[in-house]
RNA sequence: GGUAACGUGGCCGAGUGGCUAGGCUCAGCUCUGCAAAAGCUGCUACAGCGGUUCGAAUCCGCUCGUUACCUCCA
């Protein structure tokens, strides 16, 4: 019936069918923010993309291990060698330890993801606290002659590596071309060949986040940290490995780097999946363009682009409406039609519930070709899915799905021409996609107060016109919810049931 | 400069060589006290030029245009 889940692999170029290592069990490893600063629109892409994958997995039965890791330490603001950590700079800015800067900015990735019903991970480690791990693969590397130590820093050696296995495998680089195009040694210090990067960094006397190794109080490189992390909770090969496609070089080249150079197995992940940008107006959102909204913005409606505040369900919806290898276009105006679509969805939620198959209906007539067409739309739902997480296809074919669920509604078809089986699928796959897997959720309505208000009118109205059994019903009702009505000499108004 | 993508109707955005993607917008109809929702119908496109093919948005070539990566970014 569902048929199986192919993946476009960035390492083959191809979609392939997804076999998992040890089946039924998983192991995923996703990039994950570095906390310097609020998340953005394409930390939503990437966390949304990957929390979705994570959910299909789980739906076709699968134990996944979803690993995701918080960046807190090494990352760089430029050249490795000149660039300052990009946490230890923001730290100096508000006058905070570092670690204060790390822990506010994971609270606000939280908080953020929460709302956008993004499934926190089974393990998020922190690069900070795998430093020993990081230490020992560091080791691995240099006994087996892929890197070397200058001056108590420690160096991977790009072409040492690069005799005995293929650095620029995953991003399609041939290291040729990147020696030639580098520019002039500028800023290559310490550094033998221009492509090799940092392992470990000895500290300078004003850099606060250091640890003690056996080349020098130093932190380790930005890379490290993924190679070590994902070894230590998913195995030396392991299954899928995630990030934004803006990741896949360097930082992804030199995970696959390290990890061969330290453990000898091939390519550490087996499926390698790579979300597109954000764009605005065409151009990438990213931090050096200076152009991202973070989500807080969007949520707020606060920034010069926004017309109006967008809810996390809209973005959600928004962000699944496109392929996650295609870039998708931020503008208002998508923005709004994603609040509607996403609106149609969650109203044929209640829809459903609204809908009951009656035992009667199972003494009609079943209409086979209508009964034929309905399991296909489902089944289109699932091609979707299962066709490279095509989750703009799988809502197409709900929206399909729904308008069936709409004339069964308005009785503009008949419930008895389904077969209770039909009935069940439709209804089930529709709840389940939309809640589970796409990971939809209804948003809570508007002012509670306001319709509280609404509501003591009508009892105001209900006592003047002496119906009392009117009024009776609506102070039940209320009670039910908590709520006891006062009746005051000033008028009327609302408590909580104490 | 090197490498890799992409160019779909008013907008967004799918698309496995032949069968209507879908959403939003707009117009009309059904329904309706007025509306809304919903259903139905319409507006129906594949940058350009060649080629392959019985048949191409889909494959190939060229041209034009846009973007990404090669420096930090999800």
């Amino acid at each position: 019936m569902q048929q199986k889940l192919s993946l476009y692999n960035t390492l083959t170029r191809k979609k392939e069918v997804f076999e998992p290592l040890h089946a039924p069990f998983v192991g995923m490893y996703v990039c994950g923010p570095t906390v310097y600063g609020e998340p953005h629109l394409g930390h939503a892409r990437s966390a949304v993309t990957f929390d979705v994958l994570y959910r299909y997995l789980k739906y076709l039965g699968y134990k996944v291990r979803y690993v995701r890791n918080i960046t807190d330490v090494g990352h760089l603001e430029n050249d490795a060698d000149e660039g300052e950590d990009k946490i230890q700079k923001r730290a100096k800015l508000e006058h905070l330890e570092p670690m204060e800067v790390v822990q506010h900015y994971t609270n606000v990735y939280h908080k953020d993801m929460d709302k956008l019903n993004v499934l926190r991970p089974d393990i998020e480690p922190r690069a900070s606290g795998h430093i020993i791990e990081q230490i020992a693969m560091i080791q691995e590397i240099l006994e087996n002659g892929m890197a070397y130590v200058v001056n108590g820093s420690v160096y991977f050696d790009v072409p040492a590596y690069h005799k005995n296995h293929n650095y620029g495998r995953l991003s399609g680089r041939i290291i040729e071309d990147l020696l030639s195009n580098t520019r002039e040694t500028e800023g290559q210090g310490e550094k033998r060949s221009p492509l090799d990067f940092a392992l470990w960094k000895k500290a300078s006397p004003s850099h606060i986040m250091r640890w003690p190794s056996p080349w020098s109080d130093g932190f380790p490189g930005w890379h490290l940290e993924c190679s070590a992390m994902s070894r230590k909770y998913l195995g030396t090969t392991f299954d899928i490995h995630g990030g934004g496609l803006d990741l896949m070089f360097p930082h992804h080249e030199c995970e696959i780097a390290q990890s061969q150079a330290s453990h000898n197995h091939t390519d550490a992940a087996r499926y390698w999946v790579h979300n597109n940008m954000i764009t605005v107006n065409g151009q990438k959102m990213g931090k050096s363009l200076g152009n991202f909204i973070n989500l807080s913005e969007l949520f707020s409606g606060k920034h010069e682009l926004l017309t109006s505040k967008y809810s996390p369900m809209t973005i959600r919806f928004f962000i699944l409406q496109a392929h996650y290898r295609s870039t998708l276009d931020f503008s208002n105006e998508a923005l709004q039609a994603a609040r509607k679509g996403y609106t149609k969805l969650m109203n044929g939620l209640h829809v459903l519930q609204k809908l009951q198959y009656q035992e009667e209906n199972e003494n009609g007539t079943p209409d086979e070709k209508l009964n034929a067409e309905i399991q296909k739309l489902i089944e289109d739902c699932f091609r979707g899915l299962s066709d490279d997480l095509n989750t703009a296809r799988t809502i197409a074919s709900l929206f399909n799905l729904l308008k069936k669920i709409n004339s069964f509604y308005l009785g503009q078809l008949p419930l008895s021409a389904l077969t209770r089986g039909t009935f069940d699928y439709m209804s089930n796959t529709y709840k389940e996609l939309v809640l589970d897997v796409l990971g939809l959720k209804e948003e809570p309505l508007g002012d509670m107060e306001d319709m509280l208000d609404l509501v003591l009118d009508f009892y105001k109205e209900a006592k003047e016109a002496k119906a009392y059994d009117k009024v009776d019903t609506i102070r039940a009702e209320l009670k039910k919810q908590g709520i006891v009505i006062k009746d005051l000499k000033t008028g009327v108004d609302w408590a909580y049931e104490e």
